[in-house]
DNA sequence: CCTTAAATTTAGGGTGTCCTAAATAAAATA
DNA sequence: TATTTTATTTAGGACACCCTAAATTTAAGG
C-alpha cells in the first residue's frame, strides 16, 4: 500500500496527539496540529479510515490501527535518524534541524532508513533527547518528567524537550543546557511554580512555561 | 518563487533533452521520458511558462531560461551529491542509488545541500562519473567520448555511463567495470562496432549497445 | 430537560497533476 | 502540391488536497 507524503504527516500528528492524549485524537487537535482546517481534516480521517490506517468514529476522534502505528513509528524513526544525521554529522544545530527532518523523513526506504542507522552508529536518542525506534519498530519509552515535578535541593539531568520549536530551543541554549546537562534545582517558587536553577555553575530563574516543556530524569 | 517536486522534475528532465540535443526538448521526448501523456506535458509547460522558467513556443520545443537553469542545475547537484553520500557513506552499490537520490534531490535546502558538499569533502563527480555542479552552480563539463570512438590498440579510462539503468550498470559491474577501470579496446568489428577488448587482465566481448553507454577518456 | 455553545461533518469550490479522446498543426510522402 | 502520418494542443474529466459556509451532532449551562 503506498502512503502520500500528506498522509504520512496525518498519521505522524495523529500518533503524537494519541499518545500525549489517552488514545484518541481529536478533529480540532488535528487541525491545529497541522494548520488545516477541520473540513479538511475530516475528509483525510475518512480516507486514512478507508486505508485502514486508522479508526475513526464520526464525533468521536480518531486512534491508529496496528498498521498505522507501523508506519507512524516508521516515520518517527526516519525523522529522528536524519535529525542525529543532521546534527551529528552536518553539524545543524539542534535548533535548525527539525524543518529539514521533516522533508527527508518522507523518504519512504527501508533500507536507506538502515543504513543510515547503522551509519550513525544505532543512536538511541535524537539530538533532543527523544528515543529512536529501531528497525523492527521497538520504541524505548523515555521515563522523564518535566522539571516543574523538581522539588528544592533536587539534582537532575536534561534528557529532552517538550517544546521543539527553534525559539524555545535556542534559549535553552541560552541557558547553556544542553543534553545530558545538570540541573539544581535552588528553590521552587510554589505560588507560580517558577524555580531558580543552578545551569553550569549559573543561576537562572525559570518559568513554569519553561520548566514544563523541560524533561529531566532524577540525578543518579 | 517555490517550484514543485513535479516541476523539478519537469526541469531537470528538459535540461537533460535539450542539452543531449540542440538546446530543444520536444513534448514527445518529455512525455517519454517523464511516463507522462503528451497533454499533461502541454500542460505543465505553459506553467513552467508562466512562471518563467521555460522558453515554450508552442509547437516549437521547449528550452530553459536562465533561472529554469538555474534550478535545474541545483538539482542535478543536489541529486549527485545524495548518491556519493548513499554510496561513500552508506555503502549503497552505484547501481542501487538512482531512485533514491530521485527523492533526495527534492529536499530544497541551500544549506543542507552545502553542508552535505562539504561533508562528502567536495567530490567533483557522482558513483556514475557525472560532474557535480559546485555550490555557484559551476560544473565542469566532462570531456568524455563514447568507447564507440576508439580504436583497436587504444587504451581508455573508464570515466562515467550515459545509461544509468540498474541493469546497464550490474552488466558493467559484471565486466569487472568500475569509474577509473583501464579499458584496452583489442579489435573493432567494422560491420556492427562490436568490439573485442580487455578489462583488468580478462576479454571480454562488447556490443555497440554497451560501448557507446561507456564514456571514457584516453588514457595518458 | 432545554437551550446555547462548541465541535464536527457535509456541501460546494478551487488548484495541481494526471488521463483519454478529439481537434489541429507540422512534417513526411506520394 | 495534395495527402497522409505524426506531433502537439485543447477539451473534458478524475483524484488528492485544501478552503469557506452551512448543517448537524455533541457537550455544557441554566
Amino acid at each position: 500500500m503506498d502512503i502520500t507524503y500528506t498522509e504520512e504527516n496525518y498519521i505522524k500528528a495523529i500518533y503524537a496527539l494519541s499518545s500525549e492524549q489517552g488514545g484518541v485524537a481529536s478533529t480540532t487537535d488535528l487541525s491545529e496540529r497541522l494548520s488545516n482546517k477541520a473540513g479538511s481534516v475530516t475528509e483525510m480521517l475518512k480516507r486514512l479510515s478507508i486505508k485502514k490506517l486508522i479508526h475513526y468514529m464520526p464525533y468521536q476522534g480518531v486512534s491508529l490501527t496496528a498498521s498505522g502505528r507501523r508506519v507512524a513509528i516508521e516515520v518517527v524513526r526516519r525523522h529522528r535518524l536524519w535529525e542525529v544525521f543532521l546534527v551529528q554529522s552536518l553539524g545543524f544545530k539542534w535548533d535548525e534541524v527539525h524543518d529539514l527532518a521533516e522533508q527527508l523523513e518522507h523518504v519512504q526506504s527501508k533500507s536507506l532508513t538502515d543504513r543510515l542507522d547503522s551509519f550513525l552508529g544505532f543512536p538511541r536518542f535524537d539530538p533532543h533527547g527523544d528515543p529512536i525506534p529501531d528497525a523492527r519498530g521497538k520504541l524505548n519509552e523515555k521515563r522523564t518528567q518535566p522539571l516543574t515535578a523538581g522539588v528544592a535541593g533536587g539534582c537532575y539531568v536534561f534528557m529532552g524537550v517538550a517544546d521543539h520549536s527553534t525559539a524555545f530551543l535556542k534559549h535553552l541554549t541560552s541557558l547553556g543546557l544542553s543534553i545530558g546537562g545538570v540541573i539544581d534545582v535552588i528553590a521552587v517558587n510554589d505560588y507560580d511554580r517558577s524555580m531558580l536553577v543552578k545551569i553550569d555553575h549559573q543561576n537562572h530563574f525559570l518559568s513554569d512555561k519553561v520548566s514544563m516543556c523541560i524533561l529531566v530524569e532524577q540525578h543518579l
